[in-house]
DNA sequence: TTTGATGT
């Protein structure tokens, strides 16, 4: 090989070296503008590596899930709100299978099986504060989870309703992490399935009021199997014990005091919680 | 109609 030519190939490689650095620069920072857009300290990350904890994340318009190809189900969905002017939404649109889970998850695979299927994002809050695009998105079946209908009409929906009528009037802006619970050991639910999809025991809530210096925060984790009409605040939990209930590890970015001062404890204050502990649900 | 879905 000629020197020239010699020289040429490397100037060559060089430029693709070059081009590849520049590109995964451009992406990452995208990929990093996305996250701080949808989350508060970090997207939630496994707390040890293990397969029901490992996820990967689908971005989607007004909101992020964390996806598990163990489970067949999002562990978390991350999103903000804040208080909206005007409350009307477009009419619902249909459900729709999302090939980036690459589990066959059609929108007919809950029929008939006495399981809604439950947004994990919700319709009506990513909705109004995010706009049309982001409301479709939320009716992908990657959002979906297997909820009892006493749960999903009911106490949930009056949970979703509080977080945008009481508290994000009360606050700028909230960060919203929430997602399914299962059984600890993963042989004794192994076999509840939908068809692929693993059946949660249990639903969690995390709401946080992201004040740099006091950021608060209140969580809640709700059992399948409820009548639909208890007071909101029997299921106030810390954000620790979600945290040992999925093995996940929420706000990866605060610093071991902030974050043993926001997640050890229950802490209701400055959200008023029992001004809608007992709302009834508009669909009763 | 404006916070959830199902099944006819």
């Amino acid at each position: 090989m000629s020197f020239l030519r010699w020289r040429r190939q490397g100037r060559r490689l060089g430029v693709s070296l070059l081009f590849v650095l520049m590109a995964s620069g451009l992406w990452q920072y995208q990929e990093r503008q996305y996250r701080d857009d949808y989350t508060w300290m970090g997207v939630p990350s496994w707390e040890s590596l293990t397969p029901t904890s490992i996820h990967r994340v689908l971005r989607n318009n007004g909101y992020l899930a964390g996806w598990s190809d163990v489970r067949a189900g999002a562990l978390w969905v991350s999103y903000q709100v804040e208080a909206v002017e005007n409350t009307s939404i477009g009419s619902r649109p249909g459900f729709k299978a999302d090939w980036r889970t690459l589990w066959p998850i059609g929108t007919g695979s809950y029929a008939g099986s006495g399981y809604d299927r439950g947004h994990l994002a919700p319709n009506y809050a990513i909705a109004a504060v995010h706009g049309r695009d982001a409301q479709v998105d939320t009716f992908l079946m990657s959002n979906m989870s297997p909820q009892r209908p006493n749960l999903n009409r009911q106490l949930w929906q009056r949970l979703e309703e509080a977080v945008m009528d009481h508290f994000a009037p009360r606050y700028e802006r909230l960060q919203v992490v929430t997602g399914p619970i299962y059984p600890e050991n993963f042989m004794d639910n192994a076999f509840n399935r939908l068809g692929f999809i693993e059946v949660p025991e249990a639903f969690y809530k995390i709401i946080v009021a992201p004040h740099p210096k006091t950021p608060r925060a209140l969580a809640f984790i709700m059992p399948q199997n409820v009548r639909g009409n208890e007071p909101l605040d029997d299921y106030l939990v810390s954000i620790d014990e979600v945290e040992a209930r999925t093995g996940l590890d929420f706000f990866p970015e605060l610093s071991a005091s902030q974050e043993s001062a926001l997640e050890r404890q229950v802490h209701t204050q400055g959200w008023a919680v029992e001004q809608v502990a007992n709302r009834p649900g508009r669909f009763q």
